[in-house]
DNA sequence: GCTCTAATGTGAACGCCGCATACATGGTAA
DNA sequence: TTACCATGTATGCGGCGTTCACATTAGAGC
């Protein structure tokens, strides 16, 4: 009675519309993500998806709420509580790679101004900010905790970006994960390196 | 002859396509972008741009590499050759900018893996951050220019997304610029904010 | 100046898409 | 049992990217 056997309704189309919208966005990228795919790979009409999306961005910001969560976990995942630059670096390389693993999704999770449409959405985003915010005011009690988080959280998110699109060197898990650690080690340390030996 | 009139050779369709294709990008956004848009808009038949792109993604190859043109000029003008932080954090401005007054270009540009289809585009970015990596090894001759710019490439860069995904405050062109100031200067000032007063 | 060719633009057609509208089905609550 | 309403279907519209056969014409070579 469920989403097995042949019953005419299907039981729970919204999920496995949902499932069906993931897989196509690993298999085809974003491009490959149309309504009517969907549709067909879930076993159902090709207008059968409208009674649980009002249109394809419906779709598209549940794909990217789930997004937001999934990513939530993987960062805590990381390190549940980080305080020192190392553990945070560790976080910021969870970020990256959790996008480099799914480039099609972290897309999809970044494309659109995300007007809020999705109240789910705006949730979900919401919720990652605050976590790193947390994170920041934590580790440093002292600093601006908002402006901090944001830029740390900027920079982890332009090198997430600057990956995936291929313009910095992507050769492997290890030489991006050093890359990454480097970078959030510049932030704290910056003023050393102006002065100091290059290497 | 060349533009005018009404002849039946268009005379430079190549780049009457790619002057539509900018004034569809800002009126509709990425989405409006379509060939048969462009060709309507250039006073052609439908497949009459296919004589000079290869297909939809060529033409939007064309309109990033432009793009990146455009934003080297843009970050030149904000200053020529920024030694301090200070000037730096005048580029980085400009550059956070340039994406909040043409989203949609912004988002062409960095929207795909950009692979080595188009040798213009390929081109166009690495003359970005040659141009990059030239202002920090100039800047800071002992530091690892490489890593550091990298840095700071990605830490404007995901200001300018986060600000264009509507995650922080755009409320205001001064607000922006204030922020990512700020933001930059934490880069080579943050151990300060770490130890010193949050305001 | 004339002709031939290759570049450029046209027209029709295919299959895909998002979406609206009218209709069918069947679980569920009265 | 019946009647309702959520859920799924069928059909159709216009737009899209792309292909292919065809028309037009600028310009090279004579």
């Amino acid at each position: 009675m469920s989403q097995a056997g042949g019953t005419y309704h299907h039981g729970d189309l919204r999920a496995a519309c949902l499932r069906a919208a993931r897989e196509l966005l690993e298999e085809d990228g974003s491009a490959g993500l149309s309504l009517r795919a969907v549709a067909r790979r879930a076993g159902v009409s090709p207008t059968a998806p409208y009674r649980h999306y009002a249109d394809r961005d419906a779709l598209v910001s549940a794909v990217a709420a789930q997004g937001y969560r999934e990513l939530a976990e993987h960062l805590a995942a990381a390190h549940p509580a980080p305080t020192t630059p190392d553990e945070l670096a560790a976080v910021a390389v969870a970020y990256v790679r959790f996008a480099l693993e799914r480039p099609a999704l972290f897309r999809v999770m970044f494309a659109e101004p995300c007007d809020p449409n999705s109240e789910e959405r705006v949730a979900a985003t919401t919720a990652i900010s605050e976590y790193l915010r947390g994170i920041v005011r934590g580790a440093f009690p002292g600093a601006d905790a908002e402006a901090l988080s944001t830029t740390v959280w900027a920079l982890v998110h332009g090198l997430a970006f600057l990956h995936l699109d291929g313009k910095l060197d992507t050769s492997g898990p290890d030489v991006v994960a050093d890359q990454v650690r480097a970078s959030v080690q510049a932030l704290f340390t910056a003023p050393a390196a102006l002065s100091g030996a290059g290497e």
